[in-house]
DNA sequence: CCCCCCGCTTGATCCCGGTCAACCGAGGAG
DNA sequence: CTCCTCGGTTGACCGGGATCAAGCGGGGGG
């Protein structure tokens, strides 16, 4: 008699149906009966201590990963050894998706602080998004979003500012905050000035000069790790100001 | 009898079973009666001019495309004006993937040479991949690779130098010109010096020096749109000069 | 509880690549 | 053919952000 008590609570533990998440992750969209038919996507939890990594550059691909909880970066090595960071993930956001293309995944993700994550079996999603097309549908939208959002941190790198890079970013990050039911004026960053200065494409002196500049300007409040956003309008005429000429 | 026989026609002129790219797009690595269950995949064909622009961003999105022949570049278009190069594609590559996240283009695709697309009207893709496992698996494959050739250019933008940015350039557009069966030393650039330096994050007068610079360095031959690869294992060593104390 | 380490801040200086400007040459129009 | 335009090259100078360096302070471990 405890075998099915405990299959079931491990069901309802993993499943999409019951997650308080189910309107950001995968089965956005799906209703209540669509829902029970993707509670099997997900495998297993797969908890990740604050440093250690979920997967590394290198290692074979098998499974997608969703965030239950927690804060991750993805960071890739190049050939020389230099490291970049490529981007941060919060609760109800997917991993893995650069594993698909060759079958090992190209980048590692670390854990910012202690997380968890749904394990999906790659293979899991493929079958099920056959069988059901809202998922087939909503899982295209989800990679063809990773390669719109890859493609505004290139817009990013490739014609901002330092400053104006900064303020995109305190904005990006307030608005996926919000997004989540958390403040939207103030929270504490999860990544050091070196790897917001990595993913930014500047030198961590550069990060921590530009938040007490912003702080005089009456942007934010810094301290350390705290940060608290006063005048988000001031920081969205940042991150825009068109200084070209015609 | 007129009517089949222009029926068959067309379809053999649009069929991927017929197509000499079929070891570079979609159908990669499908057998040659898997082949024939794509031969429907493609619905028309499309001529772009050079300077005319198969897609704009903000665009209702409807279907993916198939370089034919010819090149293209993508750009973005930020709030303030400012237009970034977020790619170039040749014979064989994918565009309009950025499209089916949000049910509109996000980029704007344009000719840089007369050219030629396969129009895969999307419907038609999940469709067929959701009754054709071996589609499915490679049209994901392709869609993650475009994930990880954005953050190839992450890397590049956020943490190369100027002239190891160029350097990778050149390899890796030799690298593609190759895989097609081009000459790897010697070809044409299709875009000014402008769209590339838009694409690696500089100005058109860093491209200028470094192509100067490259030439006297013995790396290469520039002569305008012109350019011989010389030395590639010395454009390799630029692109990955570890200047990075330990 | 205190100490030590690591992440952050801030200052001084340097240099890569941006900016401004002049000129060149290829190629298309008339 | 010549003119004109536009993309490319090159030089001179400048400035944003990197680099080097010193000091600080918070929080975890002993």
């Amino acid at each position: 008699m405890t075998e099915p008590v405990l299959a079931t609570l491990t069901r309802l533990r993993t499943a999409c149906s019951q997650c308080n998440l189910r309107e950001l992750c995968l089965p956005v969209g799906l209703s209540a009966e669509e829902l029970q038919t993707l509670d099997n996507l997900v495998s297993t939890r797969r908890k990740v201590r604050r440093g250690d990594s979920l997967f590394y550059g290198g290692e074979p691909f098998s499974a997608l990963y969703a965030v239950r909880y927690g804060f991750f970066k993805s960071t890739l090595t190049s050939g020389d050894g230099r490291e970049q960071v490529t981007g941060f993930y919060m609760a109800g956001e997917l991993l893995g998706m650069d594993g698909i293309g060759g079958d090992r995944h190209t980048c590692t993700l670390t854990a910012l602080e202690d997380s968890e994550v749904c394990v999906m079996p790659f293979a899991r999603v493929e079958d099920l998004s056959r069988h059901f097309e809202p998922l087939q549908r909503h899982f295209h939208k989800v990679l063809s979003r990773e390669i719109v959002r890859d493609q505004g941190v290139m817009m990013l790198l490739g014609s901002m500012r330092a400053e104006e890079r900064l303020a995109a970013f305190l904005v990006n990050l307030s608005q996926r905050l919000t997004a989540r039911g958390f403040s939207a004026s103030e929270f504490v960053l999860r990544m050091t000035r070196d790897e917001i200065g990595s993913y930014l494409g500047m030198k961590l002196e550069t990060v921590s000069r530009l938040f007490s500049r912003f702080q005089e300007d009456g942007l934010i409040e810094v301290h350390q790790k705290h940060v608290r956003i006063l005048d988000i309008a001031g920081l969205k005429r940042v991150m825009a100001q068109a200084q070209n000429a015609p």
